[in-house]
DNA sequence: TACCTCTTAATGTCATGACAAATCGTTGAC
DNA sequence: GTCAACGATTTGTCATGACATTAAGAGGTA
């Protein structure tokens, strides 16, 4: 049983069990809070906070959702031994090797309107035919060639431009835009590289490709983006964890 | 605004606000409730199931978290427009294709206890050489080749013949041993299949394959399997559904 | 020793009440 | 006619209190 200091701001506008759940969760990777260590019961923490008992039940679920903790009834809470990654998030491949201080690069290869083919207008749920706009990027690391990136998205979106998609990720872009993006479907599948693919990402016809396709809808339930990537699989791959409830 | 016919038993063991969670479900997959419209406010639902709001709001957001409802302040509940596929589960690739009607088939083509490489032993969690378990296995549908599963499991989790690997999961067997599973890192890939992956899968050498490691704990943090799986790229992908809270 | 039972401790479920914050439509002023 | 302010609606957050359910350990008994 472990003991981490906690104190809550209530005059802070961010929730109070997102501040517990904070500092625990700042515990935890600071090494304060040991894997396998029993937390305190829910009780005592909300005692020891000044905190009712469903604010403390708010935090530690949300940090149960994240696969940093475990409870167990006539138990108690424990601090997950396994390392855990950071989920698949709706996050573009830009933020997340910005994240990894990977020094991403963007270059834009096409930018335009025209009309959807059958796939897209499908996927973007708009009829066949219907103006969209066309984006297609290469995608580098260290100035080598990672990924070749394809999307469509409806014209009344987002204004883009070449200049801001190669200093911004698709996705920083949108939420700037105030586009609130809930729920996308994704496939992960792999293929042979073409050669067109090939040349671009600097590797030989045939090699295995990583390849992505996702459907982004925002809290609409509008489509937002329809994406097809594919991925040098020598050196690219998707890292998730996956949490029971 | 649409109104489902909404009742809960008091007496059941099952908790009233999962009660009311399949309900909704039930209805929304009826298409009582049809996609983009709205729920009744929580403290009316509340009222017309002799509810309290906690336990509305509790049995709304079980949904929100599985995709199928989507909430605003200020402005209410309302159904997901996108069709939510089954998000990746902790379930192994035998449930999956059960669930989907393919009728699966499985030879185990190795079962043995064999000290760990580093890998293994590594991931596993074990000094290097330590016995285990080694597993591997050709899936099939349809009597066509779907993918080749090696696992390593430490020696004293299960009790594992080869007759029962042939005709159940390894998580259903593991579920039925009282083993809980609860978190699991995945990574997926894709690389060219050796001469060996290609004879087993009937494909040709230097063919595209998807591959998937995963390592799998259990409640009390202590890892129980580690897989390194690969799948004919022709033939499977892996589909998931994000979900932003 | 082995097994059963009781106690204890912890999380799980549910109710009631209150106020805060965000959204949207309406109303009013200019 | 346009824009701003207001109010109604709805979800978000938090407190308090109660009882149920589960798991583990203590202790007694055969």
């Amino acid at each position: 049983m472990q003991r981490p200091a906690l104190t809550v701001d209530r005059n802070s506008p961010v929730p109070l069990y997102f501040q517990l759940a904070e500092q625990l969760e700042a515990a935890i990777v600071a090494g304060t809070l040991t894997p396998g260590s029993r937390l305190e019961n829910e009780i005592e923490l909300a005692d020891r906070c000044g905190l009712s008992r469903p604010t403390v039940r708010q935090a530690i679920q949300h940090l149960v959702d994240k696969g940093l903790l475990v409870r167990k009834r006539g138990v108690g809470t424990q601090v997950v031994q396994a390392q855990v990654k950071r989920p698949i998030e709706l996050t573009s491949l830009y933020d997340d090797l910005v994240a990894s201080q990977r020094s991403p690069r963007t270059k834009v290869l096409e930018l335009a309107t025209a009309p959807a083919g059958d796939e897209a207008a499908k996927n973007l749920g708009v009829p066949p035919g219907t103006p969209v706009i066309r984006l297609r990027r290469l995608r580098l690391t260290d100035s080598e060639p990672l990924a070749l990136l394809t999307n469509h998205l409806p014209v009344d979106i987002v204004d883009l431009t070449a200049e801001r998609l190669e200093s911004n990720g698709l996705y920083e872009i949108l939420r700037a835009t105030g586009v609130n993006l809930r729920i996308a479907n994704q496939t992960i599948g792999a293929r042979a590289a073409t050669t067109a693919e090939a040349t671009l990402l600097d590797e030989r016809r045939g090699v295995p490709l990583l390849t992505m396709t996702r459907t982004a809808f925002d809290d609409n339930g509008r489509a937002i983006e329809f994406a097809t990537h594919v991925y040098r699989a020598s050196r690219y791959s998707f890292t998730l964890t996956l949490v029971e409830r």
